[in-house]
DNA sequence: CATTGTTGACTGAATATTCAATCACCGACT
DNA sequence: AGTCGGTGATTGAATATTCAGTCAACAATG
């Protein structure tokens, strides 16, 4: 049984590549409580024993490929990409948004949703998601810190701060997965008012 | 097999309601990707057929157990405890947070997550749980819309502003359940210096 | 030839749902 | 008052299907 966490992988990052996006493909079209190790199989061009060749158990399979999104996910956030502070916040906001408001990347945010929504009943799922938190808001309190030195934000707490920003986009994103009538253009607006009213308002 | 909108409720009511509650424990207990009616049963008095006589399948038993759990979810919203808008709108926060931060509830908010995730892969849910947030919305828009008429609050876009503070509460309850560490503590600080920036600040 | 990838056939347990058969109760008819 | 007939509640056993996981055998590859 090959295990992915070899320092030097070889071919089988390919077949694992194809089990992710398997999953992802069966998760996406059954939804997590009806995703079975049959379906998945039948997303996979290769035969499902074959899955158990590469992973103990479903359960095994499913945590490999939570790793998987999660890492994916912190992949897709747009890092540095201007000099001043609230510029930064800005664009990031932007990208969150616009990724919700346009329904681009609506099977992955679903697909997080189901994921995350395990974690009230699996404590594996739940650290990670815990961990995922984390990196987040420490990247959102960098970029408040910064504002703070560059002098451009007020001097606020910023884990605090950070805080409401992650809990907003969470809730956001719950909302864009699982309502038909979404708000996220007011909220975005208000976000920006809120940014604006705490963190620049000066005059 | 009784009716459940009937206007006379026979002693269906007790039933139902036992149903309910067995539904409930089974899905507290193994989750809804594990909540199966042989696990329903288990926590019922009667048994397992029962429920099929009362409902068509297992599919139209959530349906119920959903509207369920809505009905009861507004049901417990502080509604008028208070005169000025601001303390209406403190006394609510605290409830929620309270609520988050002290797990109270915490089966209850799992249960209500692990729903509210289904609706990804779910019309039905959906529809339901975008109601349900309708209902949230302009409840909360009438407080502001109160505290705007008494003086009280600044003259903002309601609809923007409740949209914002629905998210939040949205994410704070993901969070809540989801998480090893939620920031609770911090958001709810957080939401009271939006509101003291975006709807009371004068000075 | 030895290791690894790959498969289809297989299994026992669990799944949702159905069924035939009691049981308790209540109104009607004598 | 007493019995008959009907009706919903209730059950345990049975059904057909799907599930996760196993296995022996074949293919490829080096």
């Amino acid at each position: 049984m090959p295990n992915r966490t070899d320092l030097f992988e070889p071919d089988t990052d390919d077949t694992r590549e194809a089990i992710m996006k398997a999953t992802y493909d069966a998760l996406s079209k059954h939804g997590y409580a009806d995703l079975t190790i049959q379906r998945i199989g039948d997303e996979f061009d290769k035969s499902k024993s074959l899955l158990y060749h590469h992973y103990d158990s479903k359960d095994a399979l499913l945590v490999d490929f939570l790793a998987f999104m999660l890492e994916r996910m912190e992949g897709t956030i747009p890092l540095e990409e201007a000099d001043a502070a609230d510029d930064r916040l800005r664009i990031g906001f932007d990208h969150v948004f616009t990724d919700f408001l346009t329904g681009d990347n609506e099977e992955f945010n679903r697909a997080m949703t189901e994921l995350r929504a395990q974690s009230a009943h699996d404590d594996t799922f739940r650290e990670q998601f815990t961990k995922n938190d984390r990196y987040f808001k420490s990247r959102v309190e960098d970029v408040l810190e910064e504002g703070i030195e560059q002098g451009i934000f007020r001097d606020v707490d910023t884990e605090r701060v950070a805080s409401m920003i992650v809990t907003i986009m969470q809730g956001a994103m719950f909302q864009a997965t699982t309502s038909t009538e979404p708000d996220l253009e007011a909220v975005k607006t208000e976000l920006d008012a809120y940014v604006q009213s705490r963190l620049l308002a000066d005059d």
